[in-house]
DNA sequence: AGGATGATCGTCT
DNA sequence: GACGATCATCCTC
């Protein structure tokens, strides 16, 4: 398996586009314990809505939002749990899109270290879990994913890929909008059942 | 300086 | 399906 960079030009920057473009392709990371990698299948984002970090402006904290497509935007939720998103649109306007789950598809093993479990299905599913296996942090808050050597953008290895989309998860303001996008029938997706239809 | 809150997770029933 | 943990960040005083 050969995980090749993918280019900022391969990837739209309007944020619905990348949030379903980006279903398929690989999220990398490197550190000291060895690579890990997993297909991104559910994404989502907030538009107009004021669970958004960046619908009351720009503040210290989302600063990364508003900064040029493509960088990493990570923070901490519930004291316990880091969130990984995406910034889109052009610099200036705050938009990204959150990677919701992926479906592990190298350094399982580490994975499994980091997140205390055995379940495969449980590694990466949930915004949460993803980051503790891919060992995400602030610390990689507003890096370029075209340039980082440790956290990056490979091209997808599973196409094609069935995208739908559903209402979100976590999220109380608007939410009969179906702005969350996941892989059809892929059982590493996060969120209940009926969430879920194939 | 203090209070409210959250794009979640793990555990329990 | 429900609930509590837990703390950085933001807002108000």
């Amino acid at each position: 398996m050969k995980l090749v960079r993918l280019q900022p030009a391969d990837l739209p920057i309007e944020t619905r586009a990348l949030a379903k473009a980006l279903l398929g392709h690989v999220l990398v990371r490197e550190t000291d314990e060895g690579l890990t990698a997993g297909t991104i299948v559910e994404t989502a984002y907030l538009p107009g809505d004021p669970a958004c970090h960046a619908f009351s402006g720009k503040t210290a904290r989302n600063a990364t939002l508003f900064g040029p497509p493509l960088r990493s935007y990570v923070y901490q939720i519930y004291g316990t749990s880091y969130c990984f998103n995406l910034s889109s649109e052009a610099e200036g306007e705050g938009a990204g899109v959150l990677v919701r789950a992926l479906e592990p598809i190298k350094g399982l093993e580490i994975m499994r270290e980091r997140r205390s479990t055995s379940i495969e299905r449980d590694l990466c599913r949930g915004p949460g879990r993803l980051c503790r296996a891919l060992a995400i942090d602030r610390s990689l808050d507003g890096i370029d994913l075209s340039e980082h050597p440790h956290l990056w953008l490979a091209e997808a290895q599973e196409f094609p890929m069935r995208v739908r989309s559903s209402r979100r998860i976590g999220v109380t303001r608007a939410a009969e909008r179906r702005l969350r996008f996941y892989a059809a029938g892929n059982p590493y997706v996060s969120g209940p059942a009926r969430l879920n239809p194939s």
